[in-house]
DNA sequence: CAGCGCCCCTGCCCGC
DNA sequence: TGCGGGCAGGGGCGCT
């Protein structure tokens, strides 16, 4: 399910829910996830008050006055309050409970998510300390992509993927940020003018927000927390259309594989 | 260092 | 209806 904007949408639903409330009980499944979920968590949480949530990458970041609970949903993660008592079903690992009787609901099919406690400064973790601006940070534009492109023979998709570059753009934004900007996927990213990665770095932005503004992309399972689903799928150009007609020109859509990752354009309107 | 592949894991869909 | 193969929204890591 997600890609940045169901991670902005998940946390928003949360924020209102957990924000200012005392932990009173941390029940962990089952620990193997991308990581192991620390044998400590518990501990760690037990007793303690949530200061506030935000979002870094696709990462989601737990305040407590001793530290952070760092959450990533993977592929197919899922975090939701439910009621307390509400009996787990399969793929639930992991419950956060609040005095309150509120509880967090961690849950994730194919495990590649995480469940970390971050005892220091989160953006020094190994995990963060790497990581490209935000692309709603005011320093990802066009100039800063094209600087930090030049000479790369890296396709221009992977590069927009690459979160030392710029994090939160999955696979469906980079395709359709590519179709608007008019971009073939594979063309080198060190071989695009500063004036296209002006309308790159744009129009990543508006389809970003768009779909935060959307709700989210439901392409499966996906419910933000008021258990309502994405819409914007409606508003997608390439994503998932590889055969289907280009809503611009008709063209049947091209769909290839770059980095493993299903990558559909246009041949006319991308060049 | 850049640039690839691989891999973690389950679910689902398709074709036979 | 059952089964094998391929694919899926992420992303760290190890190899060349």
């Amino acid at each position: 399910m997600p890609e940045l904007p169901e991670v902005v949408v998940t946390l928003k639903g949360l924020i209102p829910h957990i924000t200012g409330k005392r932990v009173s009980k941390v029940v962990v499944r089952e620990p193997r996830l991308r990581w192991p979920v620390p044998g400590d968590l518990s501990e760690q949480l037990c007793g303690k008050v949530l200061i506030d949530g935000r979002q870094r990458a696709k990462y989601l970041l737990f305040r407590f006055d001793h530290g952070h609970l760092m959450i990533h949903l993977g592929m197919s993660g899922n975090l939701r309050i439910v009621q307390a008592g509400t009996p787990p079903a399969k793929h639930d690992h992991v419950d956060i409970s609040f005095e309150d009787g509120v509880q967090l609901r961690f849950t994730d099919p194919r495990r590649f998510g995480s469940v970390l406690w971050l005892s220091g400064k989160p953006e020094q973790h190994k995990l963060l300390i790497h990581l490209g601006p935000e692309p709603f940070d005011p320093v990802f534009d066009g100039n800063y992509l094209y600087r930090l492109s030049r000479g790369k023979t890296v396709s221009v998709k992977q590069f927009l993927m690459d979160n030392k570059i710029v994090v939160g753009v999955g696979n469906i934004y980079a395709n359709e940020s590519l179709f608007l900007s008019g971009i073939r996927p594979k063309k080198a990213a060190g071989r695009i003018s500063r004036k296209i990665y002006e309308a790159l770095s744009e129009n990543a932005k508006t389809v970003l927000k768009r779909a935060i503004e959307q709700g989210g992309t439901t392409l499966k399972d996906f419910v933000g927390n008021e258990g309502k689903p994405g819409y914007f799928k409606q508003e997608l150009y390439v994503y998932g259309r590889g055969g289907m007609p280009c809503l611009r020109c008709k063209t049947p859509l091209k769909e290839i594989r770059l980095g493993q990752r299903s990558t559909v354009y246009c041949v006319l309107c991308q060049k």
